[in-house]
DNA sequence: GTCTATAGATTGATAGAC
DNA sequence: GTCTATCAATCTATAGAC
C-alpha cells in the first residue's frame, strides 16, 4: 500500500490543510490537489466540503473520546472501590493524557490536535458547532465526575475553571505546531510531553483553589 | 452627529463583523452595508481589506496597551520602592483588569474583545500576525516583571505557563459574547465581572505553583 | 470511480462619472 | 468623497463522457 485509497487521502489532506490554513480559506482545488485526487471526488465520497468536515472530526474524536470515557470510568470506580472521592489530578489527567498518546502515537496526529484547538474558537458556526455536538458527551462526564471530586464547590465556579481550563488546552493545541514562531529573547518552549505535564499541573493547582 | 462619520462607521462595523464572523468569512458588500456606506469607501479610506483590519486593532489596542503598561509599572515601582518583589497577583491584575474595564466602559468593546479572543487561535497569519505585532511590546513587559516575581522559576516553565494563561484569557474572552449557549443541564456561567476575578485567582494560583 | 468542462454565484479591487 | 458599473479571479457544485 505505497498509497492509501482515496477516501483516505482525501481525509488526510483535509485535516492538514483545515488545520494549517482553516476550513473557510481552504478551497476543494487546494485540498483535492494536496490529496492528488480529482476535483470532483470529494462531492462524490463525502457530499460536500461540510460533510468532508464532519468525516475528519468523526474519524479521531471516535476513538479518542472513547479512551477517555474509559480512563473516567476507571477514576471514578477505583475511587468508589476505596470509599475515596476521586482526585482532580487523576480526573484531569485521564482527560488530557489522551490527547498527548495520540499525538505521539500518529505522526499526523498534529495536524488533527491543531484542528480541535482552534475549533472552539471558531467564529463560524460550521466548525464549532460539528466540534461541540461531537465532544459535548465526554465534557459532561468530565464535569459530572469532578462534581464529585470537589463536591464543596459551587457548580458555576466549577463550570467557569472548566471553560479556563478548555482555553488553556485549546491554545496549547493549536500552537504547538508552530512554537517555533517566538521572538527572539524569548526562553525555547517546553516539549509536548513535558508541556502537557506541566498543563495537568497548572489546571488542578487552578481547580483545586478553594472559593 | 446622530451619525459618525464615514471612517468610524467601517471601524465599528468592522469589528462586529470581524468578531463575529472572522476576518475572511466577512465580504466587503456586507460590511459596507452594515456601515451604509459605498462599497468602494473602503478601499478609499483604508486602502485595502487587510489595512482595515490593522486600523481596527490599531484603534483599541493603541490606548488600551497604554493602561497596562502603566498598571504593570506602578505595580514594580512600588514592589521597588518597598524592596519586595512585585507579587505575581498584582502584575496579572494589571495585565487583565484593564480589559475587563475596557469591556464595562463601552457598549461595542464586546465585539472587539471578541476579536482580539479569536485572533491568537487564528489558522491564517493575516489576523494573527497584526495582532502578535501589536500585543508583542506588552506580553514582553509582563513576562519580564513576572520574572522579578518568580526569580526562582526555570524561564521556560514561566514561559509554557504564560501560554497557559493566554489561552484562558482567550477563551474567556472570545466566548463572554455568546455564553448563552451551553446546553440545558449545565450552570448558568458567571458573569463577567466576576469570571475576571475568577480568572485572576485561577491562574495566580497555576503560576504560583511550586516546579 | 475518475475525469473534463462548466455553470452560477461571489469575491476584492478599481476605473471613471459626478 | 461618493457613487455605479464592471473586471478578473475565485469559489462550490454538478452534468455528462469515459
Amino acid at each position: 500500500m505505497s498509497q492509501a485509497d482515496t477516501k483516505t487521502r482525501i481525509l488526510d489532506a483535509a485535516e492538514q490543510l483545515f488545520a494549517r490554513d482553516g476550513f473557510h480559506i481552504t478551497s476543494m482545488r487546494a485540498l483535492t490537489e494536496q490529496a492528488d485526487v480529482n476535483l470532483a471526488a470529494v462531492n462524490y465520497h463525502f457530499g460536500s466540503k461540510e460533510k468532508l468536515l464532519q468525516a475528519v472530526f468523526a474519524r479521531r474524536l471516535g476513538p479518542l473520546d472513547k479512551i477517555r470515557r474509559q480512563r473516567i470510568e476507571a477514576v471514578l470506580a477505583q475511587a468508589t472501590a476505596a470509599s475515596n472521592p476521586p482526585q482532580v489530578r487523576d480526573l484531569l489527567l485521564a482527560f488530557i493524557g489522551p490527547i498527548i498518546e495520540f499525538r505521539n502515537s500518529a505522526p499526523e496526529a498534529e495536524n488533527f490536535l491543531t484542528l480541535i484547538g482552534r475549533s472552539l474558537s471558531e467564529p463560524d458556526e460550521t466548525v464549532r458547532g460539528y466540534f461541540i455536538q461531537q465532544v459535548l458527551p465526554i465534557f459532561t462526564l468530565l464535569f459530572k465526575s469532578l462534581q464529585k471530586a470537589l463536591p464543596q464547590l459551587p457548580e458555576n465556579i466549577l463550570m467557569t475553571r472548566l471553560q479556563f481550563i478548555m482555553g488553556a488546552m485549546s491554545h496549547m493545541m493549536c500552537n504547538s505546531a508552530r512554537q517555533g514562531q517566538l521572538p527572539p529573547g524569548f526562553p525555547t518552549p517546553l516539549k509536548t510531553d513535558q508541556m502537557a505535564t506541566e498543563l495537568v499541573n497548572f489546571v488542578t493547582r487552578g481547580l483545586e483553589g478553594s472559593c
